[in-house]
DNA sequence: GCAAAAGTGTTGAACTTACACCCATGT
DNA sequence: ACATGGGTGTAAGTTCAACACTTTTGC
């Protein structure tokens, strides 16, 4: 049946990552330098050719593995670019996901082979292509599920304290909240289970570890709940 | 310089449109009766493959004027779908788009060579390959788009009533609202201008209609205004 | 004159926001 | 003992949801 389509014309397709880390400190953005034609030397975000039998959600899950040898992790499409001129080196259309990764947990070998760098968000190198406005993109898209969705729970360890969380929605949402709102409504949805250890990095004091309750999000959403932050 | 992807593979790529239409009663979808393989004589998804030297938005609003003989029109990429087995027939990367048009306004003539028809949504056919999945994208997609962005206008005429827009609203959100605080949050907006002339068609009383202040709209979101039903 | 849809305000409930002090601990 | 970040409650303001009657006019 394959020569039903012979009249028409093939493309190159491609995968590029938009990789966002979260290391208790700042939110950031994985890129590579380019040590390879075409704009070798500059910066770039993660990308890959589409295989022959690769779904494009597997070719974006292999692009990520390659840079950072993680699996399993959190993986959406954004969306497609396709201009015509997006490349200069030839006709590619090109399929953006972003990645959603505790920056601690990545394999520091594999990345240091493409030169890979963390930037802030406020400190973006100049990137090649349409990769800066894939970026734009999916920091909305990152914004705006996170509103909805407990995403944010991606960015972070198992482990992780209030003051913390609090700190990567602020990263995320580029603001501050009210220590007590915050708590209260993140709290009230009831999907974090407080754990009896403390964390003790963060001040003297130290403050209680919670974890996400993926059951209780589960049933929770079941009966139609709306997590909003 | 295209020599430097020689190694890769390329891939069919095609575009997808999922056309939503309103006719002031119902929420509808346009979809074709394939007369060509595979597939044919299924239920169906207006589409088209991309050309060699098209961007992908020009593909799409290529395969949308060829159905509907309508330029101009709003279209906005949903994501694109590229499992390797979504279409027996060939390896496809398919990048769906949804339009809105006043389904009032397209040429019957040409989407009858198509054998096209509108469908509402609670009574959408068997659709071929994965064009399904792509429509229930497209609903909940156009849900948020409303709620944030006045794109339900698009799915209006120049000139419409209160009660017309309120229809549609609900025919979106698969919900009913409550007349006066409809009105109350709509008219807060302050993006209606209301006309002279009342629409006498709807009821015996006649409603006035009213258009949407684009001009007004651009002034309110560059000040950080927050359009939100 | 009556049926059918258009139009119009108010009130209570729920939610959001703003705000200041004490606590636990390492140094 | 003091500096540092963790933890807690309340009151005012705002927004949302519920609700019923009058108006106009074609038949």
């Amino acid at each position: 049946m394959a020569e039903l389509y012979l009249q028409h014309k093939k493309h190159y397709v491609a995968v590029d990552c938009i990789i966002f880390g979260f290391d208790m400190q700042e939110l950031k953005l994985l890129c590579i330098k380019r040590d390879f034609e075409p704009q070798k030397g500059q910066w770039s975000l993660m990308g890959g050719f589409l295989e022959e039998d690769e779904d494009t959600d597997a070719a974006a899950e292999r692009v990520l593995n390659e840079l950072t040898g993680l699996q399993g992790i959190y993986l959406e499409q954004l969306q497609s670019y396709g201009n015509v001129s997006r490349d200069p080196a030839g006709r590619v259309v090109s399929i953006a996901y972003y990645a959603l990764i505790d920056s601690v947990k990545f394999d520091r070998e594999i990345s240091r082979n493409f030169h890979a760098r963390w930037f802030t968000l406020s400190d973006l190198p100049e990137l090649i292509f349409d990769h800066e406005q894939m970026v734009d993109k999916a920091i909305k898209r990152l914004r705006r599920r996170c509103r909805f969705q407990p995403v944010g729970f991606e960015l972070l360890p198992e482990k992780f304290t209030l003051p913390q969380l609090q700190n990567l929605y602020e990263q995320i949402f580029g603001t501050k909240f009210d220590k007590r709102n915050f708590r209260k409504k993140i709290l009230s949805f009831d999907i974090l289970q407080k754990l009896e250890e403390k964390d003790k990095d963060g001040s003297k004091r130290g403050a209680f570890y919670y974890s996400f309750d993926h059951v209780r999000y589960s049933e929770l959403m079941n009966n139609g709940f709306n997590f909003e932050i």
